[in-house]
DNA sequence: TCTTCACTGCAGGTAAAGCC
DNA sequence: GGCTTTACCTGCAGTGAAGA
């Protein structure tokens, strides 16, 4: 058996069984329900099911679900020792799979595929491997993701994800074990360093693209996250 | 489990000065 | 000219306690 990237919409096989190579089950649209190890839920799409070789396992999918499997001999060491069955994955992962979807729809190139699957194996190398979030902190990573570029406050966050301003707070924390301000300026920070790094835009810009409206207070968080200064990291 | 409230500390905006 | 640094100020985030 060799690694394989296929897509997958509902299931035409609703029986418990089980395989010698290892799977993960990544949803690209609708709920997949999943009965595996000591989970028994739905998985949604930017969610990663990791199925272990010789592990029972069913699952059923919704009529219009679709979803990327990859079946492994070997898991990348960081998810052979997860504790996790069910996992977040990364924005960039999650745009991966679009493109694989594409891909393997439209065209048949082994050398391409052989790629994909080396870089999809990168990616998943870089996920922090957060378990299944509750949907409501969920919705507000997305709005976070969507709104990068803008000012984003926790009272809007708390409506995107129906609960009040302290209580989306706490359960943030809880869930994510960082403050959501530690979260914004996380992701904030490693767009700029992106954009420094792959473009020419001046700093300016690069502090709008990454919501801030003062290049003094952009300029300042960068030095205190990277240690230096955005020029000099250019450099 | 959730909301509200109060308190503290910090992040971010502004302005000004200085550096390259 | 473009960028960094710094001081000051304000508003918001984080958190604990109390109560529904």
């Amino acid at each position: 058996m060799k690694d394989l990237l296929s897509i997958r919409s509902y299931s035409t096989r609703p029986k418990e069984h089980a395989h010698s190579y290892n799977q993960l089950v990544l949803p690209l649209q609708g709920m997949i329900n999943i009965r595996v190890g000591t989970f028994n839920g739905k998985v949604s799409p930017r969610e990663c099911v990791i199925v272990r070789s010789n592990e029972m396992h069913l699952f059923t999918a919704e009529k219009e679900a679709r979803f990327i499997v990859a079946d492994l001999k070997k898991l990348p060491d960081l998810i052979e020792d997860s504790p996790h069955i069910v996992f977040e994955i990364s924005k960039p992962l999650s745009q991966y799979l679009l493109f694989i979807e594409s891909q393997l729809e439209n065209e048949f190139s082994p050398a391409i595929e052989q790629a994909m699957l080396n870089t999809f194996k990168l990616l998943l190398c870089e996920q922090r491997l957060t378990p299944k979030l509750d949907i409501r902190i969920n919705n507000a990573l997305l709005y976070i993701e969507q709104n990068i570029s803008e000012p984003i406050i926790i009272s809007d966050l708390a409506k995107v994800a129906c609960l009040s301003p302290t209580q989306f707070k706490k359960n943030f924390k809880k869930q994510l074990g960082i403050t959501v301000l530690e979260y914004i300026t996380s992701l904030r920070m490693k767009k700029a360093q992106a954009l420094l790094t792959h473009t020419d835009y001046p700093l300016q810009i690069i502090a709008e693209q990454v919501g801030y409206t003062s290049l003094s207070a952009f300029s300042r968080k960068f030095s205190q996250y990277f240690g230096l200064s955005p020029t000099k990291f250019k450099q």
